[in-house]
DNA sequence: GCCGTTTTCGGCCCGACTGTTTTCAGTCG
């Protein structure tokens, strides 16, 4: 059994427990145990002895232990002789957690979808204890509305949906100010649902005037100080807004992004200076006092810890790292992109204006990267064409003198291994990104063969969205990342961090364990339209999740740095 | 079930909302 499975068997203890209303604090012991051990960045082989980590004690060490060696855990058998698999979906149902379902499994023998249903319109529900007409309806309705959404929709569908529920609220909401909370604002690739914080003069009307938003189609709760509402889009989307008073705008806010694994550590980092936090303030448990502050820093700098931004709250070990001032990437280290399409390929603007957009956005330097010719839908480029190209980027250069604008390619590497471009031309360019965007489906050697081609070319500069994966549609190729991350840095080649949305690739998670390794990485929007240059905001998100380090960002180096970077590894292949 | 530079027992993050109740349990984030 490897980790992955061996943490999904610990959640799985979890859930059937949670069925059987177990003590929660048991239950919370086994996803504290299976969190311990996700979060080592170790192997199951690699690990000695599990339960020297914190989180594990002797229960749960002895439950790894046989599943390390067995394959199987007594425990998580017989749970499963007792409760019955049907009801593990239902915990999904809003409304309906462990409790309930454990009542309505000993009572009355529901044990699936389709018994609960039948109890319901049977109207047996209702008549339970602690259950009333209203659940009962509610229950139905879920039951009809489950499949219809996943459970976390890819971040770019909800950074969309956004946008509207913004722009709504500024038109139609009378607000003071508001900003955007939860997983969306610690930029996680998928989400569940939006949330925001909100000052408003005066909460009654601001309650009314969310209530009549357009695309409203439910308000699930409206309560004084927080309204959930359903809103369609092309799957229901939940926002849920928190109506506070100024003074408690940053400790509602800091409350409400979460993560709720970082509010536990903050929390206790509070607990154990005598204090308390909620999303009003921090209260002095002797002395009952209440402090709010003017902002997250000062929050963050009364428990001794320099700003940790909002990607990189995990609740991992931020407040450990963020103890020392860490140097994190912010929107005016970033000097230039290096990945984006014109008209020559499959852009949409010409290369002068698409450097000016880039330069209206702050960037020192750009460079432009068409596709090469393998990839006949793009309009890819041939060798004359590169060559041609090049005459035009340095004519466009040479008109600008606050903007550098470096002649680069995204050059194909085909199934086969070989590159897309004969080496005379490459060594024409001044930058070359290497890219797969063929034959997904090879095995990992065939893969890793053509990786190595790119790797080991003295002309390639930068390997693109490494992975291949679309978020929550495209599980991306197989590559061998460790491999990868290892050899990039050997070589002096820098991996991308593509900031589309769609891709985010590589992840914050491959990206957290290239800072040991001190592999480069370049944050690249590859941008087909000037809106996408915009996406560079949010590969820099990812690379604060990732805690990555400024001088590890190829973004944040000056022109010249920069060159040297793309000649040191031509210089040192073709020595 | 886990944990301890106050603790080997008694805590375990904290509060809002709903629906069920006449003071609170369950669920959610």
């Amino acid at each position: 059994m490897n980790k992955k499975e061996l943490i999904k068997s610990l959640e799985l203890i979890a859930v059937y427990m949670e069925l059987k209303g177990e003590n929660p604090f048991k239950i919370s012991a086994y996803r504290k145990a299976a969190q311990a051990l996700e979060q080592d960045e170790r192997s199951l082989s690699e690990m000695e002895d599990p339960a020297k980590l914190t989180g594990i004690g002797k229960g749960t060490a002895a439950v790894v232990e046989e599943l390390r060696e067995t394959n199987r855990s007594e425990l998580l058998e017989t749970l499963k002789e007792e409760v019955p698999s049907g009801l593990v979906p239902l915990l999904d149902l809003p409304g309906l957690g462990g409790k309930k379902l454990a009542k309505l499994y000993q009572e009355l023998g529901v044990h699936d979808a389709a018994s609960l249903k039948k109890e319901c319109h049977a109207g047996n529900v209702q008549k339970l204890a602690g259950f009333g007409v209203k659940t009962e309806e509610k229950i139905i309705s879920a039951l009809e509305d489950m499949g219809n959404r996943p459970e976390r929709l890819p971040i770019h569908f909800m950074l969309e949906a956004a946008k509207v529920v913004e722009q709504q609220i500024e038109e139609h909401v009378e607000i003071d100010r508001y900003a955007r909370a939860g997983s969306l604002r610690r930029m996680e690739e998928t989400i569940k649902d939006l949330d925001y914080i909100m000052v408003v003069e005066d909460p009654d009307t601001a309650r009314k005037q969310l209530k009549q938003l357009d695309l409203v189609s439910d308000v699930i709760a409206d309560g004084q100080a927080k309204v959930s509402l359903e809103l369609s889009f092309t799957y229901p989307v939940q926002v849920d807004v928190r109506l506070v008073e100024e003074k408690a705008f940053a400790t509602t806010l800091h409350h409400f992004t979460g993560s709720k694994d970082h509010n536990v550590l903050i929390r206790q980092m509070a607990k154990a200076q005598g204090e308390k936090v909620s999303e009003y303030g921090v209260e002095d448990l002797e002395t009952g006092d209440v402090t709010t502050f003017s902002s997250e820093e000062a929050f963050f700098s009364h428990f001794g810890l320099h700003y940790i931004p909002p990607e990189a709250r995990l609740g991992r070990d931020e407040t450990e790292q963020y103890k020392e001032p860490f140097e994190t990437i912010v929107r005016n280290d970033i000097r230039g992109d290096l990945h984006m399409h014109t008209t020559w390929s499959d852009g949409a603007l010409s290369i002068e204006e698409m450097a000016l957009e880039a330069r209206s956005r702050g960037h020192e330097w750009i460079a432009i990267t068409d596709h090469s010719k393998f990839l006949q839908v793009a309009h890819g480029l041939n060798e004359e064409r590169v060559l041609r190209q090049i005459e035009e980027i340095k004519r466009v250069n040479e008109k600008y003198n606050d903007i550098e604008i470096l002649a680069g390619i995204e050059m194909d590497i085909r199934p086969d291994g070989t590159l897309d471009l004969d080496e005379d031309v490459l060594k024409r360019l001044d930058l070359v990104i290497a890219s797969i965007h063929s034959s997904f489906s090879q095995t990992e050697a065939e893969i890793m063969h053509r990786m190595k081609a790119a790797l080991y070319s003295p002309y390639v500069n930068i390997i693109a969205h490494p992975t291949g994966r679309l978020i929550g549609r495209r599980e991306g190729y197989k590559v061998d990342v460790e491999f990868l991350l290892q050899e990039a840095a050997a070589t002096g080649t820098a991996l991308e961090l593509n900031s589309n949305p769609n891709r985010l690739d590589l992840s914050a998670e491959w990206l957290r364990k290239t800072s040991e390794i001190g592999t480069m990485i370049t944050i690249n929007t590859d941008a087909h339209s000037p809106d996408m240059l915009n996406h560079m905001d949010i590969g820099a998100g990812i690379a604060r999740k990732a805690l990555l380090q400024k001088g590890q960002i190829i973004n944040t180096r000056s022109y010249a740095s920069l060159l040297s970077f793309l000649q040191e590894k031509r210089r040192i292949e073709t020595e």
